[in-house]
DNA sequence: ATCAGTGATGTAAAGGTTTTCATGATTGGT
DNA sequence: ACCAATCATGAAAACCTTTACATCACTGAT
């Protein structure tokens, strides 16, 4: 049995005494052939270890099974695990997915393209926030292959999205923080373009709205979703003496970044502030205090995007454009009620 | 310039009035192509806009330029960074790549196997320390695709390496706490069937012997690589009443679960302990203290091991069979001179 | 006994490249 | 001026499938 020629199905339909078409059928639609040849055909394949040779295969059917993912940075923790349900997902439909890691470089998304073009991927999903270099410019009518934006939607052109609800999860975690009794809240947000700070703004305004509090301006500032503009941010406050008692941060990491400042400062953690974040990071239980945060459903994520683009795949036109997961609250240690109420 | 039938090359060779011999060989070999041809051939691509059809091209060159990536949990930050520099040198040199996420399921594992024997993938990079569950039961003879293990070596196969020196920079970091004046050294390690683990705890014992020291049996301890692992270990030795001066623990999750339990006692670190760790995770400078470790070049492992197969692919033998990256050093604040020396 | 319909199979085309081999044209050396 | 060598190109085969269409043998109804 040596390996040096593959077999293919011409081997295969030979010790099978059959043709060719009928190798095919066995394997692709078994009720379209006789049970006896079936069987003869299915033992030649297993005597032969004949697999399908996949380039022919997409050649003739023209698609490849294959979804291209484009990112700018796998590495980002916060990419990678949804990344893991888009596998997850595709593996059980039997899609394989290919990586193409952008880096924000317009050149390496038109790149990537050449993969869609060249018919080596059937469809796109998009980390990326905006269409990728090589299709932005075209005319709407130019049609796009099918593709759907995840966690960071792509503003005004039509792309189906699934995501968290940011407005929703928002809400949730200023209403956690004014059940606790906390009046002067805190926004620490990303810079204002990105859609996800704005949407996660609107709903603290909303929590406050609906508590019949206004947000005071000082309290609410932009940074840029990093650890560093956390503190700065927390920093800022101090300087312009208006304090918060709770801060809620538009991630993790900004969280992170205000607890080092307070931290700094020796205050006592949740005690003089409390102090919530946004995603979940894998390492926000391990932070003294542990942190009170909105968990971010990644995994069902990437099967809910996965599952769109291979409905858009296979023709159906999606029920909604916009699918949008729950966050979920989860209660740790970095809040508690006010002290000095 | 209608989409719905994407051009050929007999397109492009009809428009240039060439044949399509030709155009393959002016995008191929554009040497062998004389000058005025070219410049028909390349215009005629322009206006077309064609691109050559990867499945065709792979059909007939029986290689697909792609590369099956083999990982247990693509979400581990551990990979991720690795997958990063992967990606970055074979995008450079033309392949894509091609994700697999096993979870450690054999059958997944063997699922993921018919990419390469349906020539999907002309290449396998391991990050699994084993190989994949189809492959292992062959003889020895059966030729293996070509394939390279990473991060995580595949024993006794004659599977070409691409790693850190963890011998050698476990030997630094017991070094660096040495240096520092401690006697007492700890070492937590991992399941002992792990040759990460294993080779760590033997470069720790070459420091200690190297500074006329021997390893105190109760100060070495395996666990499991977790935090809890860490935390569990340390309390260990209180509970024994053994205890040393310096931690050194065999990756940094591990270190921060030490750190958890020294906290829990109220001990003033890094006065009363010191600790290291391993890797150099993404918050290992955000713990207090922050984290002294060894920095894994993961970025350029990726690169390697990438580099490597790639080389393999094309014939070359490989000068050797295992590439092994130092580790760096990385001096923060979780260790200082011993107190009670 | 005939005919329409059905079911199982085979033939051959199509999918888009790369590459071997052949052909003709051109060059350069004598 | 001739021959050999080189160069540029084209025709056609090969890569391995899927599938439209044709064929043939049956079944069951008239």
């Amino acid at each position: 049995m040596q390996q040096e020629k593959l077999a293919t199905i011409e081997d295969v339909a030979a010790m099978a005494g059959v043709s060719i078409a009928t190798v095919s059928r066995a394997i692709n639609e078994p009720t379209k052939v006789a049970d006896a040849t079936r069987r003869r055909v299915t033992d030649a394949i297993a005597r032969t270890g004949y697999t399908t040779n996949a380039m022919a295969r997409s050649l003739r059917m023209r698609r490849s099974n294959m979804i291209l993912i484009l990112a700018p940075d796998v590495g980002d923790p916060n990419f990678s695990n949804i990344l893991v349900g888009l596998e997850t997902e595709a593996s059980k439909r039997g899609y394989g997915l290919l990586i193409g890691n952008t880096q924000n470089d317009p050149s390496r998304e038109t790149d990537y393209l050449r993969f869609i073009s060249s018919n080596q991927a059937d469809g796109l999903i998009l980390f990326t926030g905006h269409l990728p270099y090589g299709l932005s410019q075209s005319p709407p009518a130019a049609r796009l292959p099918p593709m759907v934006a995840v966690n960071e939607p792509v503003i005004g052109k039509g792309v189906p999205f699934v995501g968290v609800d940011n407005f929703e999860g928002a809400r949730v975690a200023t209403e956690h923080l004014i059940s606790q009794g906390h009046r002067r809240i805190a926004y620490i947000g990303h810079a204002p373009h990105r859609e996800v700070s704005r949407l996660r703004e609107e709903g603290y305004r909303a929590a406050l709205a609906g508590a019949g509090l206004t947000a005071d301006p000082r309290l609410v500032i932009d940074g840029d979703g990093t650890t560093e503009s956390g503190r700065a941010a927390a920093e800022l406050m101090f300087v312009r003496d208006a304090l918060p008692t709770a801060f809620f941060c538009v991630n993790d990491a900004t969280a992170m970044g205000v607890m080092i400042a307070l931290n700094a400062r020796r205050y006592e953690l949740p005690r003089q502030f409390s102090i919530m974040g946004f995603d979940d990071i894998s390492f926000a239980s391990f932070l003294t205090p542990s942190l009170t945060t909105m968990k971010q459903p990644r995994h069902r994520m990437g099967e809910a995007a996965m599952d769109l683009l291979l409905a858009l795949l296979a023709g159906e036109e999606p029920t909604s454009r916009e699918v949008l997961l729950r966050a979920e609250l989860i209660v740790r240690n970095s809040v508690s009620r006010p002290s000095n109420q």
